[in-house]
DNA sequence: AAGTCTCTTACAGAATTCCGTAAGGGATTG
DNA sequence: CAATCCCTTACGGAATTCTGTAAGAGACTT
């Protein structure tokens, strides 16, 4: 089993959770958990230089701010750091997100080996999760549907900027000259207007409003 | 110190770390730690009519769906039916919602005792509010501001009605032959017009796009 | 009873959205 | 090189949104 693993997870009863769970079920024997990403990055990095490198890393993907300076502000910035300076590490993501879009993104861009989804059975799936992944398997909470996410068109920056403005209540033409104002192209009214369209089949939305909704709800904008 | 105290809160990470707080800070003599709202309500009636009550509840206000049938599907009606059957029982919310006009209402309308964010300090802060509970006064999480969220105006039964068929993407005039259709009253599109006006001036939306991005992102529809 | 307030409804006009057609330019391909 | 595809842009028309004005009905006050 694992002997050197590492915890970032900002809410105090889970962490303690967490931790608990992991000392009583699976005999840890360094247990590091940390409240803020930079600080479990920290961690990381002084292991690694002292040829003692941790073997997991199990995060959060949200951190709630506060009063105190952050330089990786989100379980997603934490992962890629510690990615591309310790590419053997294993890592096992521990959060309420549950749309398969974004768990996706986070095995393929950033090579995870596991999700578990908080919840009623969060610890015994985690310590499943744990098992799976020391044997080089990849683990996904079984409530979660990857497979099903994948046709879905990710956003690109254009498309952003404009969704930003409309969610903003500028209207069409507002944005258009926005745009221009700011030299930013393309910026046509009617090319705006061709990329909203575009969105509204690849959404299945009806309406800009009925567009923006769905997306926010989604969690992309 | 309180010496019977029911726990409902559906993360097991959570769960777990409470009930570790509970025991090792406050040395509480019996805590029964419940997933769901309807055990945790049983738990209550059963105390109760054996003449040895339950003195504290601490609970979550979002409880996940699963495939157990419920009959209490969150804090909020937890709460309800707890006060109703013993007015006298302390409350405390241990939650993710961080909305005051939510909590205020949780505070005006059910007489909670208390209100503790989940978050970095969140099991310190039970600690203190469970020991303010027990000495009669009230505590809510230092970073919430409960004042200053009073002006804002709440949702009533049609502003929803009306503001669930945009979000469709239905066009005012389908949402008035909707409401026709199923006999619900008002339903001309002038008024339901005149509904989103209204918010629009409450909410300081500039049009139905930006009113239904807002609301989503405050997570209030 | 008269005045005031709010809610519902109708109507109308200017602005905006939505969707189609069309033209030109750049990149790719056979 | 021609054909094709995609992106940008322009334009027009029907539908919808947004914002006024106005009238009647019910509740409340004085």
């Amino acid at each position: 089993m694992f002997k050197k693993v590492v915890l970032a997870e900002d809410f105090q009863g889970e962490n303690q959770g967490i931790a608990e769970t992991l000392h009583e079920k699976l005999a840890i024997e360094e247990l590091q958990n940390e409240f803020y990403c930079d600080k479990a990055f920290t961690r990381l990095k002084v292991a690694l230089k002292n040829n003692e490198p941790f073997e997991l890393m199990i995060t959060d993907l949200f951190f709630e701010k506060d009063h105190v300076d952050r330089k990786l502000t989100s379980g997603r910035e934490l992962i890629k750091a510690a990615r591309a300076q310790q590419p053997g590490l294993k890592i096992i993501v521990h959060s309420m997100e549950n749309n398969p879009i974004q768990i996706n993104a986070l095995f393929k861009e950033h090579k995870i080996n596991g999700y578990v989804c908080k919840g009623r059975s969060g610890m015994v799936e985690l310590v499943n999760a744990i098992h799976e992944v020391f044997h080089n398997r990849t683990y996904v909470s079984p409530q979660l549907n990857l497979t099903s996410a994948n046709n879905s068109v990710e956003l690109d920056h254009f498309d952003r900027a404009i969704l930003k403005e409309l969610a903003n209540g500028l209207t069409k033409k507002e944005v258009s000259d926005k745009f221009k104002k700011e030299n930013r192209t393309p910026n046509s009214e009617s090319t705006i207007d061709k990329r909203i369209s575009r969105l509204y089949d690849e959404y299945e939305a009806k309406n800009t409003t009925n567009l923006l909704f769905k997306l926010a709800k989604e969690g992309k904008i």
